[in-house]
Order: C-alpha cells, then structure tokens, then sequence
DNA sequence: TCTGGGGTCCTAGGACCC
DNA sequence: TCTGGGGTCCTAGGACCC
C-alpha cells in the first residue's frame, strides 16, 4: 500500500508553527512579489477567498482586520518540509518526496492492518515536534492515495487517516468524489468530461477504456487503471532534474538592456549553482523575457532564445555568458519587460562530459571551473556574497516585494545579518 | 498602482533518411 | 497535368502537477 501524507495548508501551518496567534484566524500567504494568494488556512477558505487570488482584490479585508496575510518565506516552508520528511522517513520502507508538502510513503511490506496505527502515531509525532498538521490517505495505487487522502482532510470523524483497503470502500469513495479532484484530470479535462455525462469518477471508471484512450490518450488511461486500483505511475526513481529555471516576476517594468542583463546574469547565476550542487551539466541555456500580459493597453513581447553549448558546463561564467548572448538575440528595446527567466536544459552528469573533438576550449573551462568552485565555498549562505561583475549587486531576489515577511525563526545567524 | 514559480510528460507536425 | 511509402528524430506547444 502507498500511504500519501499531505501537509495541511502548509505554508500557512509553517506559519502559525511560529505566530500561534494566528490559530483560528483567517490567513493567507502570498507568492513572490506578494502577487497573490499560494496558500490560505480553513478561515480563509471558508470566507470564499480562491487559490490564486490577487492580493489587491482582497486588500480591503486585511485593512478591515478580517484577514491576516504573510509573504511567502521559502527559507522557512523549506526547512520546515525536511524535517517533516526525515519523520516520514523513519517510518517509511521508502518514501517518495513529492513536493514541499508532499510524500509517498511505499508500504508494501508492512501488514495491511498496522496501517492505520503506524499512522495515526505518525500524525501525532510530527504535530508535536514540528508544529505541522498533515493528513494521510492508504490505498494501493497512488490515485487512490489522492483520492483517500481527501476525505482524510475532509472529515474530521477520520482523525486525520483514511483508507481505501476493499472494492466496496473504493466504489464508494470514487462515487463521492467529483470528476474535476481527480489527480491528473485537470480543469480543462473536467468541463468534457462532464459534458460526456461523467459527474464523478466513479462514471469515469465506468466507461471502457477505449473510450478514455480516445479522449484523453494514454495519460487518461493511466488514471483510469489508478483509480481501480492498478499501479500504472510509476516510483520515482532518484533522477537529477531534466532541465532548470530560474525565474521572477520584476516589482515594476524594465525596459533598459542594462538592467535586464543584471537580472538575467542572477538567474544564470543561480541556475549554475543549482547545476553544481545536482552535480550535473547543461548543454542548452535558454532566456526569456516577458512584458505585463495584464496591461492589454502595451505592446507585448514574450521571446525566447537558447545557445546550445559545444560541451556541457555548469561553471558561472559560461552559463551567465552563454545566457546574455541568447538575451541580446531577442531583446527589443521599448518594450515594459515584467518577468525573466533562464531555463537550462539537456542536462548530463557533470562526470560525463566529453570533451570536444580537438579540446580548444579546455584552457578557459578550467579556470570557469575554479572560479565557480571559489564562489560555491564562499556563497555557503545561499547569498551571492561573491559574484561576477555582470551579476546584480545583491542577491537575486533584489527588487521582490515581501512587505508582509514573518520572522526568519529557523535562518542561520549569519543569514540573519546579512539580511539585515 | 497591484496578478507566482518550477517542474514533467505527451503529441502533432516538420525535417530528414532510405 | 501527373508526383510512393515507411521510418526516426527533434521541436514546440499543450496539459498536468505542486
């Protein structure tokens, strides 16, 4: 069995883990740029406030004191989430890290009906050591999982655990739960089905596969097999990431070439440090630049533009060079810019690169390769205390919004005053 | 005034090969 | 005017997840 634990309201419980204050209340936590609404607690649900809400369209209940709000503080939610996850790891013949919120635990050996126990202990433990309140949902498949794991949030009557052991159990959940909350059927999916006279996902399994491999490929098959108890999604195997992005949202317009190079040069920054620390190497470096899609009264402009490398790196200086090259290709000027981004991608173990055919380039790799081993061993905080010339005076997330910031309670000292 | 960020997988269609 | 058949690989874009 899969036992899928899912932290209730995260973010939000990240939060009240150190302003208890807060419990009870209605609170929401912004993303970046406190642009809108990530995350929100029971309180707030209940007040009809929507995932994804601008901020500035529910303003006007923090100022009348019946909303709490909190930016995001990813350092925190960050750590809170390891030590979440070494608990999980200790009961767990295997666990699968999801998300930041988010674990599969594979059961498959521990008997059936120790389950529930094992974790409803589980639930206790981590409440009390970590100030996280979490729900977990055992089935056989991982859909399921999903889908006990709802009820397990749902009704206070199941103490925070719910299982799907038997066909009976799940015919009935499935007949209860809506075609839309399917993990994997999406809300572009949902309105057709629908219209197909599928309501819930019970109808869904009801039809035969054909019909779900026509209208919705062999993805839509897989869900299909899932929700009936056939593991079709597979475990995750430990791989290194495919492909990178480092992106932000800019708190007002830029329009000037200089200032997008400073940007753009702390996102390849950043995304060559994420490389080395995966120890991988990327073989494409891709920019994107974006105007305001909300401000239909401007020209808009949204290109993209990738360098592929002769030889796979993962040193600063090449992939902020190789970044700057791509953003001078399609940069325009008079356009408001509002978001940038550098995606690497074609990503190898940094250990398997071959070099090229006749090597001209490897005088300048090893001393990229040293300079970046340099700025690593100094920029231990996660800060770009040490940095190349083309990158911004600061950190990269200078010129974020974050007016509504709790307190760094789990940050290092050194953090602290650097922030400061 | 103000609207997030980081991933994966699948598919259709074009380019290219014989 | 008429103009094969079959295969692979790559890419962009769509859809989904958190």
């Amino acid at each position: 069995m899969y036992a899928l634990v899912d932290c209730n309201n995260f973010f939000v419980s990240c939060e009240r883990a150190f302003q208890p204050e807060l419990e009870g209340r209605p609170v929401v936590v912004l993303s970046n740029n406190d642009g809108c609404v990530v995350a929100r607690s029971n309180e707030s649900k209940a007040m009809g406030i929507k995932m994804g809400t601008p901020f500035f369209k529910v303003k006007y209940l923090v100022d009348q004191g019946k909303l709490v709000v909190r930016s995001s503080n990813y350092t925190l939610y960050g750590d809170l989430s390891a030590r979440v996850m070494s608990l999980l790891s200790e009961v767990a013949p295997k666990l699968e890290v999801y998300s930041i919120d988010e674990a599969f635990m594979n059961m498959d050996g521990v008997p059936d009906g120790d389950l529930p126990g094992i974790c409803r202990d589980l639930i206790v433990k981590i409440r009390r050591w970590t100030g996280i309140p979490v729900s977990i949902g055992i089935a056989p498949t991982k859909t399921l999982g999903k889908v006990a794991n709802h009820f397990a949030k749902k009704y206070k009557g199941y103490r925070g655990v719910c299982v799907i052991d038997s066909y009976e159990k799940m015919r009935k959940a499935l007949s209860l739960t809506p075609i839309g909350d399917v993990w994997g059927v999406g809300w572009r999916g949902a309105p057709k089905l629908k219209a197909q006279g599928v309501e819930t996902a019970l109808d869904f399994v009801s039809r035969p596969s054909e019909w779900v491999r026509e209208r919705m490929g062999v993805t839509g098959v897989r869900t299909w097999s899932e929700l009936q108890g056939i593991r079709m999604v597979e475990e995750e195997k430990e791989e290194k990431r495919k492909s990178i992005c480092t992106s932000r949202s800019f708190a007002s317009m830029i329009s000037d070439i200089d200032e997008l190079t400073l940007r753009v040069s702390d996102f390849a920054g950043k995304c060559a440090e994420k490389l080395r620390k995966d120890g991988t190497a990327a073989g494409t470096v891709g920019i994107f630049i974006h105007t305001n899609r909300f401000r239909e009264d401007l020209e808009q402009y949204y290109p993209n533009a990738s360098i592929r490398l002769d030889v796979p790196a993962n040193s600063t200086p090449e992939i902020v060079g190789a970044s700057l090259k791509a953003l001078r290709m399609v940069y325009r000027p008079g356009f408001e810019y509002k978001r940038a981004g550098v995606i690497v991608a074609d990503i190898v173990d940094a250990g398997s690169i071959q070099q090229t055919l006749f090597g001209f380039d490897s005088g300048t790799r090893d001393r990229d390769d040293r300079i970046s081993k340099v700025m690593d061993m100094v920029n231990t905080s996660g800060k770009n205390v040490l940095r190349l010339g083309t990158q911004r005076g600061g950190h990269y997330a200078d010129g974020i919004r974050r007016e509504f910031c709790s307190g760094l309670y789990t940050t290092s000292w050194s953090e602290l005053i650097e922030v400061r």
